[in-house]
DNA sequence: TCAACTATGTTCACAGCGTATACATCAGAG
DNA sequence: CTCTGATGTATACGCTGTGAACATAGTTGA
């Protein structure tokens, strides 16, 4: 090797850069995840990420792939606090609470992160909107799938109720997070979004019992 | 002024530009809002803009803003629609579903300006989010307000009930159509996402009136 | 009527971006 | 020892948003 000292990865440079974005767009969302931008922070050349990504796209998407874990890390932490409950019944759907609480308390938290979400290339295309699976799909998703077909094991959903169920509960949880990240809530106090967040979540929850 | 033809509008450059703002962003979304390429849709120097607008971004909100006016009147024609029903409480509610069906058909049949939507510079920090109103507040959203106190006057809806009412039916309805546009339903046929949006505003109604 | 002023648009320039192409260097195989 | 494939670099091109200086058209005031 001559001595010189090499660029301090030799192929592990697709891991580093999708570790340098996700510490660039946890603070300064998308826009701070440009290519060049990116190598700069790994003390590469820009083109240098051509050898592991198509697109400066292709790079977004793998962080993206990353924030999707995070998301599903924080949701899961939050679902365990929620699991200590007696009655199963009430353990279920305070599970189901918590799922969503988390989705949207990631959101807040992570605005940067959160922005990257919907661009894990996941397309439900392939597969029908259906209980079964197959493929991946993002893990905070099966977390919602799984809450929700507890609830029709044990009976608090019957199978019309379960049916949708999913897609009112992401609508309201995504796009509550949406609102209180980009839209009319964003600059709302804390305290009061986590009071809105929780009174939407728990009318979404009475509305696929209803 | 010596004969030669002027730029063909004088003192219409900002509403020009507006306009054709809509046309681009209409299918290109935000991507297609370049400021070069909308001074050049014009037929302007890419300075001109800044005679009318501070920055690129004043530009994407003045269309932005545009945008929430086509909202409103998408919605609007469809609440029309949905006003010929006997039982006054029929009525209500059916106004109610216009308004969320409303919001996500704009969305989805229009996803370029669908992408502007929330950039329309309002933020409720200033008002409380209350019955009340005051400034500015984006028509689409004072339907939805409309349409929620009405159920509140004819007593389909108790004053705990309406109380977060709006922000339940805003962030199903928009996250719906965020999910449908750019996230894992976005390839879904439109039959399904019919059928998936009446099922959901269907059930963020329910979970109000519970 | 003529000069000064303001509003509006153009030209030129610059730094930044994504990325295509050609080149250099290193690791391992024959 | 040389060939080959993988990996990073150098250079360059066209695009972007925007600042500064300039030009011109319309208005205003003496």
């Amino acid at each position: 090797m001559s001595g010189v000292s090499r660029p301090y990865h030799f192929g592990e440079l697709r891991s580093a850069l999708i570790e340098a974005g996700l510490k660039l767009s946890r603070s300064g969302g998308i826009k701070a995840m440009g290519l060049r931008e990116v190598t700069r922070a790994v003390g590469v050349s820009p083109n240098a990420a051509y050898r592991h990504f198509t697109d400066q796209r292709a790079l977004v998407v793998a962080v993206a792939d990353q924030v999707q874990d995070l998301l599903a890390a924080a949701m899961f932490s939050r679902m365990q606090t929620a699991s200590a409950r007696a009655d199963p019944k009430d353990r279920a759907l305070a599970r189901l609470r918590a799922v969503g609480l988390g989705y949207i308390d990631f959101a807040i938290s992570e605005p940067g992160w959160f922005e990257l979400s919907l661009l894990s290339q996941d397309d439900t295309s392939s597969r029908p909107p259906s209980v079964t699976r197959e493929g991946r799909v993002p893990p905070s998703y099966q977390m919602l799938l799984d809450a929700l077909n507890h609830l029709l094991e044990i009976g608090v959903l019957t199978l019309d109720q379960r049916a949708s169920a999913e897609w009112s509960c992401w609508s309201t949880v995504h796009g509550f997070a949406d609102l209180a990240t980009r839209g009319p809530l964003r600059s709302q106090p804390r305290t009061t979004i986590n009071s809105l967040a929780a009174q939407v979540v728990d009318t979404v929850i009475m509305g696929i019992r209803a």
